[in-house]
Order: structure tokens, then sequence, then C-alpha cells
DNA sequence: GGCATATTGTATCAGTAGGTACAAAATTAA
DNA sequence: TTAATTTTGTACCTACTGATACAATATGCC
């Protein structure tokens, strides 16, 4: 079979540096010029390459969570429910507050709301949050099988309490939030801990 | 002094249309003709009375913290800290969930980022965040003074964590959760609260 | 009524949005 | 060397963005 002309660019880079972009602006702060000059790409290459805007945000989202929102599955193999829950705030902070990105959290501030032509984007960016706190309730089910948590304590509860707060921590984090500041709120956070 | 034709809308029920939209998909979400025909007049008309869309937005922000977010103000008059964060927490998931107006927080989903010509209303939008915060700090500032909170206890930090838990709810009423769902969470973030 | 003033509606502006046509360039297969 | 294939770069497209010029209209004051 024949092989063309080659790209002369290296697709992950490239989808590394449309992360960084929708991340720092958002889905519909990002413009093509915005990405195509971060990606060190031109118009046509980007489109031949990743579809178009919308498809090139989800594959960007992809390599978002199985980049810097790796923490979370790693959290959850933590033996009890509390490390898993301590794990989940401080890796996270780590996470949302880290120098070598933008600040925050692209599924949350990716598009939290937009205009007519993005709800698409904002419906995806709806359904992996929900999936991040469904993985986080079926570890806490698990753990409350296991006797390492109360009776009374409802572990759906429990994973939307850790998933706001994380999107709490999220949006201080966007807004300058230092990580220092950040720790203490995971510390006063996990006070409300059950039984302890 | 002379008159003019008189304008034949209502600067007040306009405004509120205006925020409504602003609210529903953001500062750049929202388009001239969403917000002309939300507002119920036209273009030029719009630019008279409110100046430009950065105006305008100013102008809803304005009349948002005024409405919908007096609760703050409200909540602080409670007699203890704890009864405070009690209520900020229980009023706020009110408000992100009321059915008569959009979810969430317009201060945190107005523009939590956005692209370089937004870029002032996103300031905006952090600053009035940080004034919120601060108020509420200095309230439980007052409570320490009052013996209201233990001696150990640092009121900026108990100042943000409230805060942090506050926008968590919020983006998770602009994701769709339910009243009865955020409370339950509420309940939680209050187990976390200092002498119980 | 006539004048000054202010708002309305239409029609339009320049700039930018996302997206693409097309030819030149660079590769492999034959 | 030639043919087939794929990417690149330029130039461009349509639609929509926020914003206005201007004439028509509606008021209060004299």
């Amino acid at each position: 079979m024949a092989a063309g002309r080659p790209r002369n660019f290296d697709m992950d880079q490239a989808l590394d540096q449309a992360l960084r972009v929708f991340w720092e602006k958002g889905y519909e702060g990002a413009s093509l010029p915005d990405l195509t000059e971060a990606m060190g790409i031109n118009r046509p290459s980007l489109y031949a390459a990743f579809g178009n805007k919308e498809e090139l945000f989800r594959k960007a989202l992809d390599r978002y969570e199985t980049g810097p929102t790796a923490f979370v599955a790693r959290a959850l193999e933590e033996p009890t429910a509390r490390q898993v829950a301590d794990r989940l705030l401080k890796e996270g902070i780590n996470m949302v507050t880290h120098p070598d990105h933008p600040g925050g959290c692209l599924a949350v501030q990716g598009a939290l709301v937009c205009g007519d032509d993005a709800q698409p984007i904002r419906e995806e960016l709806e359904r992996r949050r929900k999936a991040g706190e469904v993985v986080i309730r079926k570890r806490f089910q698990r753990a409350k099988a296991e006797g390492d948590l109360p009776a009374d304590v409802e572990p759906n509860d429990l994973a939307r309490y850790v998933t706001t707060v994380m999107r709490g921590l999220a949006v201080q984090a966007a807004g300058g939030a230092t990580r220092k500041e950040l720790l203490r709120v995971a510390e006063l956070a996990m006070q409300a801990w059950p039984s302890k």
C-alpha cells in the first residue's frame, strides 16, 4: 500500500497542546487560531488529523482522562474508604494546582454552561463527571460491604460529598487558589468523615 | 427639560432577562440575538440603554448580587458561626437549584475560564467571588472573637471550606443535581464543623 | 403647532468564527 | 522514472460576532 507525504507533527504532542488550550480557555473560548498556533500546525492539517473542533475536544478530553485525571483510579486502590477519600482530595488538589498545566479541571471549566452550538460538549462533560462520581460510589459501596463504613452511612451520599468538594476545589484553583490553601480545605473536609 | 420618545420597555425587567441568559449560557455563550430576543428589545435599544455586552453583563451581575445572592448577607446574621455555615449551605442549595431561574451560580459559570476578549469579565467574577469569601471570613473572625469558635480554628480556613463546598454545590447544580441530593451533601459537610 | 430631545427599527459594518478547495510538495510502490 | 497517495500551505467561503449610522417616530416644552 502506498504511503503519501508523511505528516510533520506528532499527533499526541499536538493533542497535548490542544488540551492545554481547551483547559485554559474552555471549549467556546478556544478559537481555531488559538489551537493551530499552540499545536504548531495549520488549519487543514488539524481538520485532516482530528476531524473538527468538537472531535478535537473529545480526543483532548480522552487524553485528559488517561493523563492528568489518572490519579482517581489510583486513589480507589487505597485499602480503606477513608484513605480513598483523603487521597482523592489531596491528589485532586495536586492536579488542579499543578504548575505544569492550566489550573482547575477541564471537566468542570471546559463547558459548565455554553451557547447552543456547544451543548453537545456540555452534555459530554456532564456525562463524564457523572461517570467519575459513579466509580467513587462503587468503591464506597464495596467499602460498606467490607464493613469499612458504618451501616447507617449511604455510600451514595459519601461519593457525592467527596465529588462536590473536589469540584469546589477545582473552581477555587481555576480562580488562582494555592495548593497550600486548598490542602487546609481538604483537611477540614475530611473532618466530616464518619466514625472517626 | 425635554423628554424625547419614551422607551417602551422596563429596564429592570429587561435586565432580569439578560441575567437569565448569561446565567444559562455564560458570558461567551450568550449571543446578542439571544439577549435581545429574551429582553424583548432590539440591538440599538440594548446598546443605548446598557452600553455594550460587557457593561450589560456587569449590570446583570449587580442585579444578581442584590437579588438571588442576597441570602448570603441574611445568613451572616445568624447568631452562631455554625448556624451561619449551615444556613449558607442550605440557602445556597435552595438558590442554585431554584426552579424559577437557571441552575448553578452565575459567579461560577459566567466565565470560569474564557477566551482573550472575555478576560476582564473572568477577572471581575473572580474578584466578586473573592469578596464573597471575605465577608464570610470576617463573620467567622467575629465569631472567634466572641468565643463562638475554638481557639485553634482559623476563621480563614473555615470560610474557605464553606465557600469551596458552596462552589462545588453550584457545579453539581449546573449539571442537574437535585435539591434533595445536595442537601444530603450539606448535611455531611456540616459534620466537619469544629467542636460539635 | 413647532422645536428640541430621546428611542425605535432597519439596514449595515468590519472582524472573526469554524470550515474547506485546490494546487504544490513529499513520500512509497512499481 | 512514473503513478498513486497523503499532507501541506495559501487562499478563500459562508455565517455569525459585537457594534452603529441613520431616518422615522414619539414624547415634553414653549
